[in-house]
DNA sequence: TGCGCAAATCTTGTATACCAATGGCATGAA
DNA sequence: TTCATGCCATTGGTATACAAGATTTGCGCA
């Protein structure tokens, strides 16, 4: 037996650690067997986590993951750039203490990346971003960020992101490292150039002038690659 | 017989309107028999709003609309400065079509200013902040904004805002008019300024060194009143 | 008259039963 | 062999019944 707000935590988790796709399939029967409880809890759950914009529901059909589209990836991104960069912007100098935190955590991506459980790194990684936003002292922001952040780890696996964790990793320790000697400005800096790195490795199409073109990408025959009508032919 | 979303919404619209005060009761059964439909669809609309911010649940006693503490208020103004801030200084300067809704919004506002509905009064000043996410292209942090709004509205009528509409009118109006000449540092600044000063009018009270401070300011008779223990000794 | 205890009532929490709709599958016709 | 149609199973949507906790009210006693 396990209560609504577990049920919608693990989902959370699970989201930021990759762990669900897009577009995953949240059967309230199946979850309800899982978690050995009576539907009304799952739904509970599930509801709240449509109201933080992490699943939806198709009438009739189920629940899902969500599998944001391009313009609300655009929009995703825009609002961690807005609220991260306006939070540096907007914090006064870290003490020693507020930052502890803060490197405690770069510790912690730096074991994962060496580790090969790779759900534990994605966590930490977008983990990161609500860890700064506690320790500039407004939780309000930071489950919102929290929330965001899930958002974006699912874009990033819809749209197959190419950026790589140890860069990530690299570019946190040089926010931290900024705000450790009071440079505000550069801590900026560094994170605006962050969030744009990430965005930037995504796979975003230009669909007004080819709707097919996600298609066509996916379907494309590999150069090398034997193709499969030939491999076919020789059945 | 009525949806979830639109009990929701109907709440939403009753707190922007300050026709619902913080700590309000909603109770389960109550609100089943006004909108004609069954507590299930309730507690659904109610569970929304509680992963949203604007209602709490306490274990079998009921649900209220949420009482911001005195530490959430600085938060939830910290995050409208970064989001609205944030938001203005990312946006590109915008063209006639986009400003238009702004520019009808002042009108409503400006029309409502003179009417006697305090409700729409209300309703409409921190819609004005909702709208300019939304004309400044993201409704991601539109949404957002609105509950982090509704926040704010509860706050100012838990701290008892001194701040007056028809400044909050005029202050919108200079806003839109720095969007208009493409004055994008000066609505920038023009917004700090107006969130100040609506946070400024909030009577908070330093209770970490008088607890009492609160109900000491609210029950001391005002000087001048005649003292209701003298009104009572005249009977 | 004031205080404490107990019962009754009210309100939420959880499970379940029933209903409606959707999707898949099988059957049959072209 | 393929496509269309209709039936069946599965799944979500809603209401309701029942359980458990909290509050309030009323009574008795000091």
């Amino acid at each position: 037996m396990t209560t609504s707000a577990e049920i919608a935590h693990r989902i959370v988790e699970a989201v930021l650690a990759q762990k669900l796709a897009p577009g995953s399939r949240l059967g309230e029967q199946q979850l309800a067997m899982l978690f050995d409880c009576s539907r009304t809890i799952v739904r509970e759950a599930l509801m709240r986590l449509t109201a933080r914009g992490i699943v939806t529901v198709s009438s009739r059909r189920g629940w899902y993951v969500v599998q944001p589209s391009q313009d609300e990836a655009r929009e995703a991104f825009e609002a961690r750039r807005v609220i991260e960069l306006g939070l540096l912007r907007n914090s006064a100098k870290m003490d020693k203490a507020a930052l502890k935190p803060l490197k405690a955590h770069i510790q912690r991506e730096k074991a994962a990346l060496k580790g090969s459980d790779v759900g534990a790194r994605s966590f930490l990684l977008g983990d990161f971003h609500v860890c700064l936003a506690e320790c500039l002292g407004n939780s309000l922001l930071a489950d919102t960020l929290r929330d965001f952040t899930a958002r974006t780890t699912l874009i990033s696996m819809l749209y197959q992101s190419s950026h790589d964790a140890a860069q990530s990793c690299e570019e946190h320790a040089q926010i931290v490292a900024a705000l450790e000697r009071g440079d505000i400005p550069a801590a900026e800096k560094l994170m605006a150039a962050h969030i744009g790195s990430v965005q930037a490795g995504l796979r975003l199409q230009d669909t007004s002038a080819d709707p097919l073109a996600l298609l066509r990408e996916a379907l494309t025959p590999r150069s090398g690659a034997p193709a499969i009508a030939s491999s076919q032919s020789a059945l």
